[in-house]
DNA sequence: ACGTCCCTTTACGTTCGCGTCAATTTATAT
DNA sequence: ATATAAATTGACGCGAACGTAAAGGGACGT
């Protein structure tokens, strides 16, 4: 498989990051590099974790929400005690995430009424230009 | 029309924030409500602004990137003088919203498949349970 | 042995988005 | 006239999410 061992460094232009954020993350128990001796080695989980974490932010979540979101995806990995109140809560959480999308969409639409109107503008000045 | 001026209580209570987030914004030049002396007044447009100003907030926008996005949804009152440049802009933020819808689909259809599995979970530790 | 990378920890600094007093003015009710 | 409520302008504070030195440890080539 893909499960190479990343160094911080590594890590930084896959993901386009800087080592501060990276350790910060850690701090925050958001991913838990391997250690050799002194040096942090990310695994394939960190760099799944890490992705989620970046769309996370793009999406406008804090760091504590995403921490949440993240032990959802672990709901299949075995080594999950409390099933059930997990579930629930990516329920809500799935919910959520259609809502915003939902609004998205109207952001969208509207946004591009508003471009139809300015493309009319547009050229309507245009012919006037043309015309002098 | 439903121009009515609001204070800045109103406001408030027709939006959920504070006073101070608007006096803010204000100050971000985010809003421009009017002058009674000393008190502000919000217009129906501080209002439509508001709204698109906690719109872009949900969405993870910092609040100079709405300020500029805001910009955009004047392109149609007559006052702008950049016709062209602003719908180039508003034409790249279009796109890049609907990049964002289409991952936030993503993310929706990933946390299904894995709710799905953790629905199977729970119902064969509940077959399980059952039979003891 | 020496320099030079890359990594480490510790710790203070910074920006954003407000919260929270404090001191004042303005309007309204009694 | 006086109290009460609501609005105003500073000014300081705060948590989140990092940035940015400072000081040092290890592995490498020469």
């Amino acid at each position: 498989m893909t499960d190479k061992l990343m160094t911080i460094r590594e890590m930084c232009d896959a993901f386009d990051v800087t080592a501060r954020t990276l350790r910060f993350y850690e701090q925050k128990e958001l991913i838990s590099p391997v250690r050799e001796g002194q040096k942090r080695l990310y695994t394939r989980k960190d760099r799944g974790r890490l992705k989620l974490i970046l769309r996370g932010k793009r999406f406008g979540f804090s760091l504590e929400e995403i921490r949440q979101l993240l032990d959802l995806y672990n709901i299949g990995d075995g080594q999950t005690t409390q099933y059930l109140r997990t579930y629930e809560i990516a329920q809500k959480h799935l919910a959520d995430l259609e809502a915003r999308r939902d609004e998205l969409n109207d952001v969208i639409s509207d946004l591009k009424e508003q471009l139809q109107w300015g493309a009319q503008l547009l050229a309507q000045r245009d012919e006037k230009d043309a015309s002098t």
